[in-house]
DNA sequence: TTGTACGCGTTATCAA
DNA sequence: TTGATAACGCGTACAA
């Protein structure tokens, strides 16, 4: 007992302790074999008295698994990867699996050593690199397999899993359109973000499908002091409605539109994409598009887990969010 | 080339190969030791070709240390824990350590054993753990050393940091007091929650100081809903003055306010607590107080790190916030 | 059913 | 400066 405190027992100790091999304690703990009755009992006994836990550390080594998944992102402040992180740590502890969380803080050219780095301590790799040049993706992907890519469309075979922008641009656009708006104002993202260039996308495909309606293309950012700063801008465009690159973005606008006193949606609607929790206590309440963001980390386990089951990977996955009216949209002023 | 492909490079294949000692490779991988720059360049090549990446599971149990930290969080949803994570999982990187994370999913009676189970897995623990009982604290403590109890002051000789809740909530009395109100509705988060406990005692410490003060306390939850559903509560109270747990349930209250069309702060004031994104863009303006939460993540750190150093730990960290003066308070009706 | 012996991939000690 | 060799703590064929 006197240094059973200082050094933590092995399965060494507990073997010794309690008069039998260690394969034998091995097979008690890990139910492998079976065992006979009496023996379980006294290496129990013994485990509970030296109060042994096995290495995490040593188990690895020899199983050749840690039982454990990397996540990648660019941003643990942002709440769409705050909702994939806390998605998968949920779906992946269902399946005894823990996540290691590494934060690249925004900046591209550390994401290719971290994805990689921490797939090292893992036995997987989710990844979420919007704005990751493709020689590093390629590099990462031949590298850090097995691993599922989150939100960015890659034209490999490797499990991938995003929110379909498209989609849901198309959905509030439509909305758009039935109101009546034709001048439309899209206040995008970083320009060279996967998901910002497949909101873009859809944008392309409402001008298609809508004959003169006109949408100004703006890249101001992705957060709610973005959408404060442009407010200014959307008001000299002339346009009659607002899709915002989110609802941060979409947030930070109302704010101030509601500060300067313009009637929402008497002269302007504004829409916006995710329905944060927050989307539904603004001023107006906010018309959006619910994204299922915490399924899209589900989503993501699901692929990587077959993945470490060995499957071949399927088709990329696509979540796709519905359109939720509230009161910051109404017809065309 | 062709199973090299298959199997991964060992310590051993790069020493075979390069015609030396797997001693020799540790040593040109770590530089602990001199060596003869031919062998240097020779290893290096040979790294190079093998595309050879040292194990991190057989460093870890060579090394004994894993360079990870476990942090366990009741809800990652919160916008609180997402900060301590951040902060957390930024500091630590700056030393080299990775975050693993667990959500116990506000269920108390699984944190002591997702506790420990994680800190198994890691080299230390960084514990958020507001609801645990006693008794399960107190055997974490004994097991998971070294660790830093976040948020929950224990009185024990173990490192800790927390917010101080109470300052926070003096301040907002002062400012409230200040305007001249004096019945008050302190609108609480989880009875049982430990920083709950704290912001009590500062509602206790404002009526001593404020004599004719009066704040009525409720237990209302600690969100967005909690926040809109006690809306016709609060009008009926005859408070002047709301104190609400924190930011979300401010933000829920202030946005149903606005759909009754009472006037904030005309006819009441309302306050919250965390200075969150969002309260700078709610209507009206939020007065609250400004924690810097991803301190408390970045103190948790640090505070680990003298743990991991062998220090004893120092005094107990309180973080203090400062009030944020915005348009939801005003002089009491 | 149990024990022996080896392997997992690395670092560290000690001779040479 | 270099190379055997022994840890690190566990799982598991294989033999008994």
């Amino acid at each position: 007992m006197t240094e059973a405190d200082h050094r933590r027992a092995t399965i060494g100790d507990v073997a010794r302790s309690a008069g039998v091999s260690r394969a034998t304690v091995s097979r008690v703990l890990n139910g492998r074999s079976t065992v006979d009755a009496a023996l379980v009992a006294r290496v129990e006994a013994t485990i509970a008295a030296l109060e042994y836990r096995p290495s995490e550390t040593a188990r690895n080594l020899s199983l050749g698994r840690t039982n454990t998944v990397a996540l990648v992102v660019p941003d643990l402040g942002n709440p769409m990867f705050q909702a994939i992180l806390r998605g998968a740590t949920r779906a992946a502890a269902e399946d005894g699996f823990q996540v290691l969380v590494a934060d690249t803080q925004e900046r591209p050219e550390v994401e290719k050593r971290a994805a990689i780095d921490a797939r090292r301590r893992c036995d997987a790799l989710l990844l979420c690199a919007p704005r990751m040049n493709d020689d590093d993706l390629a590099e990462v992907l031949r590298q850090a397999r097995p691993l599922t890519i989150v939100n960015r469309a890659v034209d490999d075979a490797v499990p991938q899993v995003a929110m379909d922008y498209r989609h849901a641009i198309r959905l509030v656009a439509d909305h758009l359109a039935g109101l009546g708006h034709r001048r439309i104002l899209y206040l995008g993202g970083p320009i060279t973000s996967a998901s910002n260039q497949l909101r873009l996308r859809g944008i392309d495909d409402a001008e298609r499908e809508h004959p003169g309606m006109v949408i100004e293309r703006r890249e101001v950012g992705s957060s709610l002091d973005a959408g404060w700063e442009v407010t200014d801008d959307v008001l000299e465009s002339g346009a009659t409605a607002v899709i915002a690159y989110n609802d941060l973005v979409a947030i930070g606008l109302l704010s101030r539109l509601d500060d300067l006193g313009v009637a929402v949606p008497g002269r302007l609607s504004v829409v916006g994409v995710d329905d944060i929790p927050f989307a539904r206590f603004s001023r107006p309440h906010l018309t959006t598009v619910s994204v299922p963001q915490d399924e899209l980390g589900t989503a993501a386990w699901a692929q990587l887990r077959g993945a470490l089951a060995g499957e071949a990977p399927g088709e990329a996955v696509w979540v796709q969010g519905r359109l939720v009216e509230r009161h910051s949209t109404g017809p065309a002023a």
